[in-house]
DNA sequence: CGACCGATCTTTACAACGTCAAGTTCAGCG
DNA sequence: CGCTGAACTTGACGTTGTAAAGATCGGTCG
């Protein structure tokens, strides 16, 4: 009854959770985040993100559904206008990587088991829309130069590939001192390994 | 003065830390670390790990260093009585992922940026020692089979997908209902994974 | 031998966090 | 108008990391 009394929050607090989320990650990573900093950020109380996402693993898992929405739409926008198989690979691992770039925050937590809950149905529905892409262009491949490609064992390598360079870029640029043939943006060494692993997977 | 007095720990503190540490991570996982659980084990006050390391980044950089000392010992190890660098390629792929899959809790945490202070100069030095297996191995495949051989980016390459093995994998796990070919053990795959790659950087 | 001293470890204190239980407000329906 | 369940807030509790100050140690000098 209070006048201070704080009224409640109207509107899509599960997208205004999300986006303060987001935001917060952004800046200062997935170490930095916290329920209580989020509810801040969105102007409600510090018990509002866990009644609505039952606790940061939660929130956190709903984020990287969207992770792999946006990848999804993204790699099906840059291969529309392409039919080889070979050319769509080179394009989809340059998108993979680009996408990591322009969402930090998402790609961040995406595969990070330890915050987000890796058994949630939506969690794996949306994986499989970017896995799928990966997986039918490999075998466009396969049908088209090489018949004795295995298929399923030439995806996870190029997803490996493309998921470890995201995750040690950095490493790369503190180690790139030593020498050896330049390294250059992420997008590039993105397409050099689809060149170089194509070489290999065509046969 | 009280004679509830605690008594000052003797030895090698810094020790009984990292293993306290590493044997919390291996049961929990990164998040369930904590400097405190970590000196309640040691038996010590639940300052004492801070003083000693600074924080928690200062004790798993420590841990990190570990890690890549041990896996540089066990490539040594494995490639001692094979001399053909294919053949060593693909030993190695094995080894890096026996290594993750034998020390979960280093693995879990070397390349974790945000827990991990990468410019750590120990961190880099023994970062390199592995990594300098892996290039002096790949020039040996570039002077054997393929001149042309951007020994750089092949190294890169094969880094990423060892790394993005380790990551993946349990997503792997959870996504092979889908059919395709079998996924094996890790070790298997990782082997797969050489060949493949082998198969490429060969020409 | 005894006093001192820097390094090592402990103790105390504090702000921030996640979580739980209980209270308050809201929209919709009888 | 009054009720009801869902949405949100409030308050409290135990845990965490960190900083500052106190206690204790091994060695060293007078």
């Amino acid at each position: 009854m209070s006048a201070l009394a704080k009224p409640y929050h109207r509107g899509d607090l599960d997208r205004t959770l999300k986006d303060a989320a987001v935001g917060l990650i952004t800046e200062l990573g997935p170490a930095g985040f916290s329920l209580r900093e989020v509810a801040r950020r969105a102007g409600v109380s510090h018990a509002a993100p866990a009644h609505h996402f039952g606790d940061s693993r939660g929130l956190l898992t709903s984020i990287a559904v969207e992770a792999f929405e946006t990848l999804d739409r993204a790699i099906t926008e840059a291969i529309a206008d392409c039919t080889d198989p070979r050319e769509r690979f080179v394009i989809m691992a340059r998108v993979y990587v680009r996408t990591g770039i322009d969402y930090p925050a998402h790609a961040a937590i995406v595969f990070r088991a330890d915050l987000v809950d890796c058994d949630d149905p939506r969690y794996q529905h949306a994986g499989l829309l970017a896995y799928g892409h990966l997986e039918s262009v490999l075998a466009g491949i396969r049908d088209l130069t090489n018949p004795a490609l295995d298929v399923s064992n030439a995806t996870r390598l190029a997803w490996s590939a493309m998921q470890g360079l995201l995750t040690l870029y950095p490493n790369m640029e503190r180690l790139s001192f030593l020498g050896g043939s330049e390294l250059g943006e992420p997008e590039q060494l993105a397409e050099r390994f689809a060149e170089l692993l194509l070489a290999g997977l065509a046969g």
